[in-house]
DNA sequence: CGGCATCCCATAGGATACTG
DNA sequence: CAGTATCCTATGGGATGCCG
């Protein structure tokens, strides 16, 4: 454990973004696989995260902590640290979320596609 | 297939409600379940998913369809008749889907303990 | 019956600035 | 560093009413 994340684990057009699926609210999916691999500092969070903000990663952490999935330790020293990692429990929800992660991947142009094909006539009132 | 559905499939405290397991919008797993016996039309849908307004259905169900996961056919006659029904695409989604179900009934209890144990102390300006 | 259209409110979440 | 506080907007979703 404790390899150090992919700045572009969670690009900006992830699959997370284009499926029907989300665990809890927008960022804690990828909040638990970014903790996959061993305990991360909340600034180490932000980083794969890119594009959430402070306040809203904190929001996140602490649903998470509060469901009992991520558990929070303060290391006191010269610099305050934060470490957040996966309880048992949290561990125990990367298998059901491997299976939709590989659906995801599996079915990805399938929606892609279905996208494509329905979205064009919805123009509206494009004027203005 | 076609059995009628059970309205208390999804009582107000179903596990999706308070996992932090999500499918879509609100409705859209809950919808996906209710299909996997077989096609249902709008209306029959509104009563396992009770509260849910027409307005709301309408839109997750539109986006559903748009993502290719469910089918919306018209049948003319006397009286107007839509059906939905899982496409084999949407039907792929109970595999995983039910992985997830199963942990939440699984880990239920967890869940709420872990809540119960954590919240008390948020009290905030609980007065008036 | 199966919607749309409209209105309206609660929440999610982003930006920015400040603190221990 | 790891938040907290404040503000603001976008979106979700409910209620009601009308329509083919």
């Amino acid at each position: 454990m404790g390899k150090s994340l992919d700045p572009d684990m969670f690009d900006p057009v992830c699959p997370s973004d284009l499926t029907p699926i989300r665990i809890g609210d927008k960022w804690a999916g990828m909040i638990i696989r970014c903790l996959e691999g061993g305990p991360r500092r909340f600034s180490e969070l932000r980083v794969p995260l890119r594009g959430v903000s402070a306040k809203v990663l904190t929001q996140s952490l602490r649903a998470l902590e509060r469901d009992g999935l991520v558990s929070r330790t303060t290391r006191s020293g010269p610099v305050q640290r934060v470490e957040y990692a996966l309880t048992p429990l949290g561990r125990s929800l990367l298998g059901p979320m491997d299976a939709l992660c590989a659906w995801a991947e599996e079915h990805w142009d399938e929606l892609l596609d279905a996208r494509e094909t329905a979205s064009p006539p919805a123009v509206h009132d494009a004027a203005v």
